[in-house]
DNA sequence: TCGCGGTATATTGTATACAAATGGCACTGG
DNA sequence: CCAGTGCCATTTGTATACAATATACCGCGA
């Protein structure tokens, strides 16, 4: 879609990402077409696709409503993206080129750079980190692999309490990546896989704990 | 969505199922609102669902059309499916309850009925092949699990596919039920996982050397 | 006071009209 | 004969008006 429809999408998905438009709250169409400055048409567009994503639930009666996780979902949603991601590397492993190999090394030393200050910047950590996995995602070689993972890392909890990580846990990440790297040198898919697996279940126990300690603090903002 | 979004979203998938709209055929907004006798606007809503579950794939410049099926895209399709089947039996396993665990059987009960007579009853086997894996995957009790095997299992090729089996392949898929039911009735969930993705792989060549024959038979109606 | 019913209001669904953009085609110039 | 270009037809995007439906609120009666 183009410009209004596509930017409904982004203005929505935005204000659900920042917290702005708080988990549970209910999404009249008039209201976002309004902040959107667009008419209700591009907005429930908009609506369906985020629905797709599972950004949004929608009641009985239609109306729309900010996606709630709770601990089952999240844990539910990392069982299976700790198994896709472990079958990801191991394709990647058999699959992946010198330049994939080289953009992975290159991205984990800019982790490390990020992570190894007495203040982390988690912000350059999540950028290069999805980036890696983006690249392991290209390098298996499977479209659909790369959709269902998407549908599965790009939510709202993911995002808001990887921002809570604390600097041991970026750390073990980067150490973690290095580990990948070496398996994929050795195109050692079973390595890989069980790395990836380890890498994934070890980043949901710190969403997790992450996830609990947001629960003292309702209502939490962007930053 | 009600009435109208509703019907166009289940003509448009008939149609799309039956091969009356073949793979590669540009839809028309306004063709398929006729065609259903509604307006644009639900046409475009059941078009963007059919569009999230892959039954349609979009051009660069917004263009309509129905999903075509290369090799790759199914033996892609095909190896999730079996990863994600496999850990839905494995799942599956440690939560079964009785009343399920009957229901299994008696489904696979009509299924031998169906395939023991000298014309096997395909309907009849793929409506409660169906049920066995929608128990199944019940019993997993994983939302996100179910939501992306039904991405990958509720696809037109695998049911245009799948009104080809022989009857061997049929005798085959019961026997194998059988076997899931025994490791479901112990609780194994390792043997579960094994029998169903040996059950989904064999399943994929069945699917494969149908689709190559097909090859050989372009337009293939609906029966 | 509680339950029920009905009306008012808010919200979503559908149709239609119009705007924008895309793709095809014919025509022109080389 | 080919490449490039401009116009026209088709198709999709957006806005708006109206219809249908669900929710909330209030008053009535038991």
């Amino acid at each position: 879609m183009s410009r209004a429809s596509d930017h409904a999408y982004a203005a929505i998905r935005a204000m659900i990402l920042s917290g702005e438009l708080a988990p549970g709250a209910q999404l009249s169409e008039e209201a976002l077409a309004e902040a959107c400055g667009v008419s209700r048409t591009p907005v429930r567009d908009a609506l369906r696709r985020l629905e797709g994503e599972t950004f949004i639930r929608r009641s009985g009666s239609q109306r729309s409503f900010v996606a709630e996780w709770s601990l089952n979902d999240l844990e539910d949603a990392f069982e299976l993206r700790a198994m896709l991601e472990g079958h990801a590397a191991r394709r990647a492993a058999a699959r992946i080129n010198g330049l994939q190999l080289e953009q992975l090394r290159a991205h984990n030393r800019r982790i490390h750079e990020a992570v190894s200050t007495a203040q982390p910047d988690v912000m350059c950590f999540l950028e290069h980190n999805r980036l890696i996995h983006a690249i392991i995602l290209e390098a298996a070689g499977s479209p659909r692999l790369a959709s269902v993972l998407g549908l599965l890392v790009e939510q709202p909890v993911v995002w808001r309490t990887a921002q809570h990580y604390d600097r041991e846990n970026l750390q073990r990440s980067h150490h973690e990546h290095e580990e990948l790297l070496a398996a994929f040198a050795r195109n050692d898919g079973t390595w890989a896989a069980a790395i990836m697996t380890a890498h994934i279940r070890r980043a949901f126990h710190a969403y997790r704990d992450a996830y609990q300690a947001q629960l003292g603090e309702p209502q939490l903002s962007a930053a």
